[in-house]
DNA sequence: ACCATGTTCCCATTAAATGAGAATTGATAA
DNA sequence: TTATCAATTCTCATTTAATGGGAACATGGT
C-alpha cells in the first residue's frame, strides 16, 4: 500500500500509515513488531515521537488513533483540490506544445469526471471541470474502463442501457467490450465523434511508478485531423505529459 | 499550533505538518530553514523521507503537497468519528462511579453538539448522540461560552432571542451574561432546570495540556440532589475524568 | 492481591543525522 | 541556443541519535 522509507524516520512515517489504515481498530504493537521484524523498543519510541508531535493520542493505555487535531489540520484538502493541483500546471505546460483542449479525468461510481481542463485561448469547447460524462463513449473512459480487472468490465457492461449521443455511438455491450479491448491493445483510446457532435479525442492512461492508474489525460478536437495525420504527435505528447504526472506519485 | 518532538524524526513530522498547515500555498524551504535553524540540506533531506514514505508529492520541481492517496487514507475520519472515540472510553468509565447521564459536548455555530452520551441502563434521558442544544441553558454550553473570547459572547448574546423553554429558563442577555461570568469564575457549569422540566446538570470544561478548550462533559440528573447533597462529590468526578481526558491531547 | 499484557528503562554498540560548502540540475530570460 | 539564478543534491568527517534484548515497571481485569 505505502512506500517505505529506509532509516529511522522513515519507520516511524510507517508506522503512522499502518495506524491510519487500521481506520480505528485497535492497533497491536506486539504484531506490529513481529510483521515487520521491528524490536518493540523502537515501536514504543516512533509512537512517542508520533505522540509528541500531535499526530496520534492514546485515548486509553493501549488505543491509538489520529490526532483529532491532525485530522482538522487536514480538512481543506478535502475533495480532489490537492489532485487537481498536482495535475494541472502539467497540463498547463502541455497546452503551450498541443494546442487542444486538454483534459484530466478519473472514473467515480462508472462515470468519468474531468477533474482538469486546459485549453488554448481560441479553443471553446463545452467540458467543464468537474464535470461528469459517460465512460463508454469517450477516450478517457475507454482508457479507465480497460484499465478494471475483467469482472468490472463485465458489471459495467451489464450496467447498462448506453444511450445513444450521436450517430456515432457505440450503444452495443459486445461492441464496447471490443472497444475496450482495443484500447487496452494499443495502449491509448480513441473517440470518435461518439459523444459529442464532430468531436473527437485520444487519451492516454496516467500510472504511477507502482502500476496504479491514476486517471488519464486526452487531448480533444473539432477536427478529424487529430485521429489522422496529427495523431502520432499527438499521442507523443501525451504520453509524455502522462510520464511525467505518472511519476510524481 | 503543533507539539514538537526533538530529534531528526520529531522535526521530519513538524515539516509534514508545516506543508499540510500551509493549505496548499507554496513552501519556501529556504524560508523555513531560517525560521526553524534547520540547514537546507537536512530540510531536504526530511523532504525525501516524506515524499518516499508516500506523504507528500512533488508536482513540480519547487512544490509540495500532501499526497493524494495519503489523504485518501484518512478519508474514514471524518466528522468527529475519532473525537467521539477518544472521549468514550472515558465516559463508560466513570459512569460506573457516577451512575447519571453523562455527556460530552463541544460547540459549533453557537449551538451546543452532544458527540457521546453514556448512561447507567436505568436512567432513560431524552438525549442523544449528535444532538444539538442551545448553548445558553445547558451546563455544556455555560462553560464553553465562559472560555470563549470576551467579544465572541457579546457576538452570541447579540444573536439572539434565546426562547424560554421551562419556566426556568434564563432569557434576558444581560443575565445569560451573569451566569456566563459566573461560571468562569466558579469553574464549572449549572443548568437549574433551565433547559428540560425538572433536568438538572453539572458540566466542566475539557482542557489540553497546552490550554485548548476540547468540549466539556456533564452529568444530568432528575434529581435535585445533583446540585445540593451530591455535588460535592459529582464535580470531583467530572474534573477528575476531565483532566484525563484533557491529558490525552 | 494477583496475573497477564502492555509499556518503559537501561546501556554498550551501531547506524544515522549533521552541517558547510561545493557541485549539479532545471526553469526562465535573453 | 545559451546565460543566469535559484532550487536541489552531494560529499565527508564529525556528532548525535537509534538500536535491541532483557529486566523492570505499570495497569486493567479476575
Amino acid at each position: 500500500m505505502t512506500r517505505r522509507a529506509s532509516g529511522p524516520t522513515g519507520r516511524a512515517l510507517h508506522l503512522l500509515q499502518e495506524i491510519i489504515a487500521l481506520e480505528g481498530r485497535p492497533f497491536d504493537p506486539a504484531a506490529y513488531s513481529r510483521k515487520n521484524g521491528i524490536p518493540v523498543a523502537n515501536l514504543y519510541r516512533y509512537l512517542t515521537a508520533l505522540l509528541e508531535s500531535g499526530m496520534l493520542v492514546r485515548p486509553t493505555r493501549a488505543e491509538y488513533l489520529p490526532h483529532p487535531a491532525f485530522l482538522g489540520s487536514l480538512s481543506w484538502c478535502t475533495g480532489h483540490g490537492v489532485l487537481k493541483s498536482v495535475i494541472r500546471p502539467h497540463l498547463e505546460k502541455l497546452v503551450k506544445k498541443l494546442p487542444a483542449a486538454l483534459h484530466f479525468g478519473i472514473m467515480e461510481a462508472d462515470m468519468i469526471t474531468y477533474l482538469v481542463k486546459a485549453a488554448p485561448a481560441d479553443v471553446d469547447l463545452f467540458t467543464m471541470e468537474d464535470m461528469q460524462l459517460e465512460a463508454y463513449c469517450s477516450g478517457i473512459g475507454k482508457v479507465l474502463l480497460s484499465a478494471l480487472p475483467r469482472r468490472d468490465i463485465e458489471a459495467y457492461l451489464a450496467s447498462g442501457p448506453f444511450p445513444s449521443l450521436t450517430p456515432y455511438t457505440i450503444t452495443d455491450p459486445a461492441r464496447i467490450l471490443k472497444e475496450i479491448e482495443k484500447t487496452g491493445q494499443r495502449g491509448y483510446g480513441i473517440d470518435n465523434r461518439e459523444a459529442h457532435e464532430g468531436l473527437v479525442c485520444l487519451a492516454v492512461p496516467v500510472i504511477s511508478p507502482k502500476g496504479t492508474v491514476i486517471g488519464a489525460i486526452s487531448a480533444a478536437s473539432m477536427s478529424l485531423d487529430l485521429l489522422g495525420s496529427e495523431r502520432t504527435g499527438a499521442l507523443d505528447h501525451l504520453q509524455t505529459t502522462a510520464k511525467a504526472i505518472g511519476s510524481v506519485f
